[in-house]
DNA sequence: GTATTATATAGCCAATTGGGTATATACCCT
DNA sequence: AGGGTATATACCCAATTGGCTATATAATAC
């Protein structure tokens, strides 16, 4: 699987959205972030594991604790590949005539959708 | 399902990517959608559904056509997401702190993910 | 070593997904 | 009406997903 398409299914799921924003305050254990959900703690390792072959979280070890930390890069290029259809969802289309020239003096080179 | 799980698994498909990105030229038939990919009509045309029911793309009528054109508003909210990781991708840890802040600020009011 | 705590793995299951083919429907043209 | 073109729908199928329970492994505590 793709980088972006690892990123984008990991964000699909309202469960690791979560996750995700409680480790923005910063590191914890699965016990930690399983407490919220009505889930057994197997299923949140599963989404754990989901999250961590999508590079967005890391483990380290303390004592029997596997803590979980934040890897948000992966979330630049997400947030790298939206940033093209901001002039349109903004309505400029002033600059998205610009764009799309860009995109044409590009063309020799491979384009696609990277 | 919620609008960003619709969303984001609308983009965990390369192909569906791809469409949206050519999309961003202006308004396009299935037909003329299909050409790129070595893949068959019904199948092309089950990923616009999915991408119109995520709302990323409307359709309009134009004799036997079903021409398709973006919708990038979901995407924005999408963004909208992806910007609370920014301050930690960009390592920007100053500006963490002060979203923290903020956060533990408005811990009276309704958080969680959202 | 034995118990306790934290986490991971295995296996089950129903639902969803992403592909395919065959066929139906919708619209245009003569 | 009949033929062509564009698109949608109905099924089929294998793989994946997201939940569960039961069990295994890892590390600590006694």
């Amino acid at each position: 699987m793709n980088q972006l398409d690892a990123t984008f299914a990991a964000l699909a799921d309202p469960t690791r959205r979560a996750i995700l924003a409680r480790l923005i305050e910063g590191e914890a254990s699965v016990m930690e972030l399983a407490e919220p959900f009505a889930m057994s703690q197997p299923s949140i390792s599963k989404h754990l594991k989901v999250l961590e072959s999508a590079g967005l979280i890391s483990r380290g070890r303390d004592a029997q604790r596997r803590p979980c930390r934040l890897e948000a890069k992966p979330l630049a290029e997400a947030n790298d590949w939206l940033e093209r259809y901001r002039k349109i969802w903004e309505g400029n289309f002033q600059r998205l005539d610009a764009l799309l020239g860009a995109m044409q003096a590009n063309k020799t080179a491979g384009d696609a959708e990277q």
